[in-house]
DNA sequence: CCTATAATGAGGTGCGCACCTCATTGCAAG
DNA sequence: CTTGCAATGAGGTGCGCACCTCATTATAGG
C-alpha cells in the first residue's frame, strides 16, 4: 500500500497536524521542521491521495470558456468539444461551460471580467484580442485569486499567463514550406487571403509564411494579403481584380479559419490548378481535402485545445505544475491521407 | 452542490442500499426498480463523485507496458514517456511500469502472460508481433479479468481488444503523398528501406505507400524494399548495388523506426539531392530535419500513445467507455517548421 | 393459508485527507 | 525567574461513497 499522511508523520517524527500544516502551506512551522517533512516525503515517496484531497476539500471547479458570439465553422467545432469535455470532466468535479460574448469589445469584456466572483468561477479561458482594458481586467481577476489562460488569441507568453494554442509564426512558416515544396521549384505568385488582418494571429502567420518563402523560395512572390471581411461579394470582386492583374498565380494561402468563401470563389476563377493551403479542420476543409479542392490543412486539435485549457486551469487552481509535454499544442499538417 | 447518492435515493424513492446495488451492478434488484433509479439519475443529473468512489474502493491500478528488450531510439523515447506517465498517474492511484521482454518469442510471451496474476496486474499494454500463442495467452488473461491493449504492434481491430497506435496503411499513404508532391511531377525511382519486412506494420505501410504512388504518381517507380536488419555493413553493400543498378533514384522512404543507418549511408552515396521521408520523432530525426538531411517525418506522439494506453486500460477496468475522440492517435507530419 | 425466497431497507464502518479547536511545550526577551 | 508568543501536538468531524450485516417486507409456489 502507498504510504499515507500517518506514515509520513511517523517517518518525519512529527504529528499529523504538522504534516497538514506543511502539506497545505499553512504558517507557523519552523523552516527546520518543514525541511524534515520534505525529506521524509522524498524518503518514503509520499504522494497525496488526490481522491481523498478532493473529497475532503469538497472542491468543485468552475471553468468558463469566453468565446466570440459569432464566428466561423471552427468556432462551432470548439463549442462541440467544450460540450464533450463538460461530460468528461464532470467525474472530476469540474463544471465546464462556454459563454458566448462580444469579446471584441474591450470595455464589455473588462466589465464582464470585473464582475466575476472569483469564489464562484475558478478559472477562465479567454479567446479575445488583446487590449489594455482586457489586460487590466485580467490582472485584477488574477489578484482576486482567479485563474486565466489565453485561448487561441491574445498575447502568447507576453505575461505570466498560460497560452493555449499553436505558435502562429511557426504555423505560417509551415504553410510556406508546404506551398514551396508542393510547387516543386517552379516560379509563381502566391495569393494570400485572410478574413481580416486585425488580429495578432493573422499577422504572425503572415510573417512566418513570408520568412520561409523569402529565405527558401526566392522564385516565389507573395502578394499583399486580401481581406475578405467574410463578405462573398467583396471577395469575388477583389479576386477578379487580383487574377486580372497578376497572371502566374500558382498557389493560395488562406490564413484565417474561414476558408470556405475564398476557396469556393477561387475555384470559379482559376484557369490552372493551384496549390491551396488553409487552416483548421472543419467539415468544409475535410470535405475539400477529400475531393481535392485544397491540398493541405494546417490544423490544431480542437479537443486537445479544450482539454488542455481545462487541465492547465485545474493545475493552477491546485497549485500544481501543468505537464508541459502534454499541453504543448502541435501544428498538424493534414493531407487527405492522414485525416 | 451536486446531488449525492442520498439525493438520488430520495428522488428515486428507494433506500441508499438499493442505490448502491444499482450503481455497482449487484444482483437482487427488480428490473422495475433498476429502471426507476436510472430514470432518477437522468432526472437530477446524478454523477458519481469519482474521488469518493476511488477512496472508498481503495483501488490502485497496476498497469504494465510489455516492450521489446532491444530496439531503436524510438523505443527509448517511449520508455522515457512511460516514466513521465508513472509520475503523472501516481496521483490517480495508478502504478505504471515498463517491462522489457523478449516479446519476439511467442512461447516466452505466452508463458509470461499465463503467469500473470490478474489480481496483481490490472492491465497490460503489449507491444509484440502477432502469434497464435500470444493470442491464446491474451484471451486467457482476459477471461481471468485482466485488461489488455495492443500497443503499436499486433492486430488492429482484429478482435475486441483496443489498439493504440496509428493506422499504418494510412501512414504509408501519407508518406507516399508527401514524396509524390515534393517531387513535383518529375519522373524517378523511389528507394524504400526497412529494418525488416517481417512485421505487420512494415507491410501495411508499404501497401499504403504503393497505393498512393500507383494511383496518383504513375511516373514514379517504387523499388523493392531493402531490408537492413539494422546492420550498417549490409546496408552499405546493398545500397551500393541499388544505386549502381538504378540511376534516377529521386526519393527515399524509410518505413521502419530505425532511420539513422539508411539515412547516413545514403548521404554518402547520393549524387543528387533526394527527397527523404522517414518515421518517428527521435533525437536523430529531429536533428536531421533541422539540418536538411531529411525532408519530412511521419510521426505519432509518444506521450499521447502512452497516456492513451493507460487511460483506455483504466476505463476498461472501471467498466467505462474510453473517450474515442481523445484516444485516436493522429498521423503527424513533421517539417522543420512545425517541430 | 404457510413457507421459502427474492427484494429492499436500515445502519454501521472506513477509505485518506482538510480543516478546526484547544492544549501543551519550547524558547527568547525582559 | 516570569511573561508572551511561536511551534507543535492531540483529537474530533465530515466529505461521498463502497461494502458489509442483519432485519424487514414483498412475492410466488405449494
Amino acid at each position: 500500500m502507498r504510504p499515507t499522511a500517518k506514515d509520513l508523520a511517523a517517518e518525519a517524527g512529527v504529528s499529523l497536524a504538522t504534516i497538514d500544516r506543511v502539506l497545505n502551506g499553512r504558517s507557523g512551522v519552523k523552516a527546520r521542521t518543514v525541511a524534515k517533512v520534505n525529506e521524509a516525503i522524498d524518503r518514503i515517496g509520499f504522494v497525496r491521495n488526490l481522491s481523498a484531497v478532493n473529497l475532503a476539500r469538497k472542491k468543485t471547479y468552475q471553468f468558463r470558456f469566453l468565446l466570440p458570439e459569432h464566428g466561423d465553422q471552427f468556432l462551432g467545432v470548439l463549442v462541440k468539444h467544450i460540450d464533450e469535455a463538460k461530460k468528461a470532466f464532470a467525474t472530476e468535479m469540474a463544471d465546464v461551460a462556454a459563454i458566448r460574448f462580444p469579446v471584441d469589445d474591450p470595455y464589455k469584456l473588462a466589465d464582464y471580467l470585473g464582475g466575476l466572483d472569483a469564489d464562484l468561477t475558478d478559472g477562465i479561458a479567454i479567446m479575445a484580442p488583446e487590449s489594455p482594458q482586457a489586460r487590466d481586467a485580467i490582472n485584477r481577476l488574477l489578484e482576486r485569486g482567479g485563474e486565466v489562460v489565453h485561448f487561441l488569441a491574445g498575447q502568447p507568453k507576453a505575461d505570466s499567463i498560460d497560452f493555449v494554442g499553436i505558435n502562429n509564426h511557426a504555423a505560417g512558416a509551415t504553410a510556406g514550406q508546404l506551398i514551396g515544396r508542393f510547387l516543386g521549384g517552379q516560379e509563381g505568385k502566391i495569393l494570400i487571403v485572410s478574413e481580416t488582418m486585425q488580429s495578432r494571429d493573422s499577422i504572425e502567420r503572415r510573417l512566418g509564411f513570408d520568412d520561409v518563402i523569402n529565405r527558401e523560395y526566392p522564385q516565389l512572390q507573395t502578394l499583399p494579403t486580401v481581406e475578405t471581411y467574410g463578405d462573398t461579394e467583396r471577395t469575388r470582386r477583389i479576386f477578379k481584380n487580383v487574377f486580372a492583374n497578376h497572371p502566374g498565380i500558382s498557389a493560395v494561402y488562406v490564413l484565417s479559419a474561414e476558408a470556405r468563401i475564398p476557396i469556393e470563389e477561387i475555384s470559379k476563377l482559376a484557369t490552372q490548378p493551384l496549390v491551396k493551403v488553409v487552416h483548421e479542420r472543419t467539415p468544409f476543409t475535410e470535405a475539400a481535402l477529400q475531393n481535392g479542392k485544397i491540398d493541405a490543412v494546417i490544423a490544431q486539435n480542437p479537443g486537445h485545445l479544450v482539454r488542455s485549457a481545462i487541465r492547465i486551469l485545474k493545475a493552477r487552481v491546485d497549485k500544481r505544475q501543468p505537464l508541459a509535454s502534454q499541453e504543448k499544442i502541435r501544428i498538424e499538417i493534414l493531407l487527405k491521407e492522414n485525416l
